[in-house]
DNA sequence: ATCTTGACAGACAGATCTGTCTACATCAAG
DNA sequence: CTTGATGTAGACAGATCTGTCTGTCAAGAT
């Protein structure tokens, strides 16, 4: 492969394609300072590339956001629905607060800021451009995620418990961002607990 | 909210003494494009104002968004209150998802875009800085009153009604920013009703 | 051995952003 | 009438940001 030639200033030695190393340091600064804050100077300075490198492969700033959205939608899911069917294979039946719990997981985690998508939307301005497309896509996979999972846990009405979830789930994540708070997952798991009852017990409609 | 920025819509520069045409002005900026994508630059020529006179009434841009804060939180706070209030009165008994029916009042708005202060510190990258600092004063500051509110409606322990109240509250406002949906306030309420009930049946611990 | 590809290094243009500065106008109070 | 406070208009410096450009280098392919 191509052999590197620029060490990183002290950071990992520089793995990857030129592309990798600048998509996965534009994942990490996006993440933790903003897609506005963080130029692209600074990111193909800590991916140790150079300009003209950065714009081989992608076409503009916004191209590099997009991929960005486009990795860590696949990875985050990824990652969420594999944590889930641990807790539930290891519980033996699936449960609604367990998505509070794998949440928690998430939560624990030290460079936690928040949902990447969410931040975007609230940082975008309006400008309805494909980065917030991205987003609002995201969460409605995310939704019709949960709505299956309440599915296989025995819900009634899967498709409005899901709302009823969506509700509590980005409650939780931001509450968590602006409170720094780890608890947050257990009142998440508790409300879920409360949707599935409250609809078993037909209270809602 | 409503009649909290109905000031300067569509009125002309001379409203006003200078200070008050840019804080106007930045409010409505700041919370519609968020804070970094507003210039200084846009917001004297739409508060129609020379830029010493601006540099003569804030310190600085930061000065600038932090009197936007303490001013969105004061007027924020008191509208809620108020209509919140109005809502009590009418039914004759305070119940705690009423705070969705008044939310509810504010997605309705055209310019709805979410809660400012999530706004902020999601595009805030991380500084620590003292804009951040009003933003988690504000959420606390929310919290302790639907705290109050929720001991003026009988739930047993109100500070963890509270705290599972806010949740909702913060779930409720990014799903609206998320979706677009003007039905996550019946979502929020429904929730809402099912954390009362939860803590009288004593189910939450 | 030469050509092509991918990469690095860094200068550069053009735009934009914050903050400072000068110059001039208005008006009220001493 | 002069002085000070307040305001407008706009130039300016310095920084930063996106995107383009030239030059150089290393290694594989032909």
């Amino acid at each position: 492969m191509a052999p590197m030639y620029a060490s990183n200033e002290g950071d990992e030695p520089t793995a990857g394609s030129a592309r990798e190393r600048v998509l996965s340091t534009a994942a990490r600064l996006f993440y933790a300072h903003g897609v506005r804050a963080t130029g692209i100077d600074r990111i193909i300075a800590e991916a140790g590339v150079a300009k003209m490198s950065f714009y081989r492969h992608f076409p503009s700033k916004s191209g590099l956001v997009q991929a960005f959205l486009d990795r860590r939608h696949a990875q985050w899911m990824a990652w969420f629905e594999a944590a889930l069917q641990r807790r539930v294979a290891q519980a033996g039946v699936p449960r609604l607060s367990m998505l509070a719990d794998v949440l928690g997981e998430w939560f624990a985690q030290a460079d936690f800021r928040g949902c990447a998508f969410i931040n975007l939307v609230a940082e975008d301005g309006e400008a309805d451009g494909p980065e917030r497309a991205l987003a609002f896509a995201h969460k409605l996979e995310l939704q019709a995620f949960v709505a299956g999972f309440a599915r296989s846990a025995g819900v009634p009405d899967p498709d409005r418990a899901a709302a009823l979830a969506m509700v509590v789930i980005e409650g939780a994540i931001v509450r968590t961002q602006m409170t720094g708070d780890a608890a947050m997952a257990g009142l998440a798991a508790r409300l879920l607990d409360g949707i599935a009852i409250g609809l078993r017990d037909g209270r809602a409609s």
